[in-house]
DNA sequence: AAAAAAGGAACGATCATTCATTCATTTATT
DNA sequence: AATAAATGAATGAATGATCGTTCCTTTTTT
């Protein structure tokens, strides 16, 4: 099985080197040349994984959306209460961030990019209707302040943002502690009480 | 003086077609043939004005932020409680947001590109002090949540980035009820009581 | 030995930028 | 006032560099 062990360390180095490209200097600030020499193969090698760049983006893309999309479902607490659902929500949000802040910079410079497909647009729809419909619930509990959604899962979501760019520079730890206190914080803005 | 005036139009022609293809294309993804088609210029009349790419982006980057800047601080009640000090800071953002809402795009796709200049990036911290400064003295007074400054300042600067590209989708509507209870909520988040 | 994988030189396209030239306006001369 | 000379803003074809991609060759695997 060596031909596949290869066959997959190859592809899964073209990945991780286009993550990193792509989050610091964006796709088209990106040259597969660039890529192919960080990932220590051939030019040629990339295009018997990926059919183009566009392919490329794509692929991480919806990858990396599909495992974060999963980090937040599972062990979701479906039956709980509005409080307990909304810890978890922000947790595995905060966890995600912190232990993939490459992956979650890429994903924010690059949603809104031309270049993307159906299935990595669907992709990140189904992210962001997941936390919309935790918030929607919890609205219909009379538990969430009653403001447009789209506005709620902004006030949650949002403030990643900046957080993950200053995660990159080394200029933020996000401690147990603090990510907690920063859970109480939010929860007062969107709880209903 | 119809030879400044009409310096003064390519000029601003220029960088008003910058700034649209750079936010919705970014940096690399935009081509100076793109802009100056945009601008109705010739190729080479963009070089009268500007350097080089780079040079532009850095004009069009120092203007936006030192206006944006301005919006903040001109009026800013500075003998006022943390709670009329904290009204005028969300809603000179969020109003800058509504009206702005492609240089805000252009910001923050562009506020980590290795391509600005020193200035660039001043004009981008002075904004970012501002704002930390007025939550700093607002901790001072009891006023503010004891949490690190950054945490807060991404709480309240961070949700306008979702925010300002479902504007920019026309997915989104700003009333004025909407952003005060907005206001309201966020203050509910970074507020000590 | 045959087949598959990998490599990288080579290709046409397109990039940022340059520069010789045009042309409208201002200044100088009569 | 009329005309000629000078100016400099504007242009876009041309340039060298570099892009994404291809394809022939070499290496590795079976």
């Amino acid at each position: 099985m060596t031909e596949t062990i290869k066959k997959v360390n190859k592809k899964e180095a073209i990945l991780k080197a286009a993550l990193q490209l792509f989050s610091q200097r964006s796709f088209y600030g990106t040259t597969m040349p660039d890529i192919s020499t960080l990932a220590d193969v051939g030019a040629g090698t990339i295009y018997r994984y990926f059919t183009s760049k566009e392919a490329l983006v794509n692929a991480l893309f919806f990858r990396i959306m599909t495992e974060f999309d999963q980090r937040l479902e599972s062990d979701f607490p479906n039956g709980m209460d509005t409080r307990i659902q909304f810890h978890h929500l922000f947790q595995s949000l905060w966890g995600y961030v912190v232990d993939n802040t490459q992956a979650f910079v890429f994903i924010n410079l690059h949603d809104e990019g031309k270049y993307l497909d159906e299935r990595s647009h669907a992709s990140f729809d189904k992210l962001w209707n997941f936390i919309t419909t935790i918030i929607d619930k919890g609205q219909q509990r009379g538990d969430v302040v009653d403001l447009d959604p789209k506005s709620i899962v902004s006030l949650v979501y949002g403030p990643l943002i900046p957080i993950s760019k200053l995660l990159i520079n080394h200029k933020y730890t996000a401690s147990k502690d603090f990510v907690y206190a920063l859970e109480e914080a939010t929860w007062r803005a969107v709880s209903s009480k």
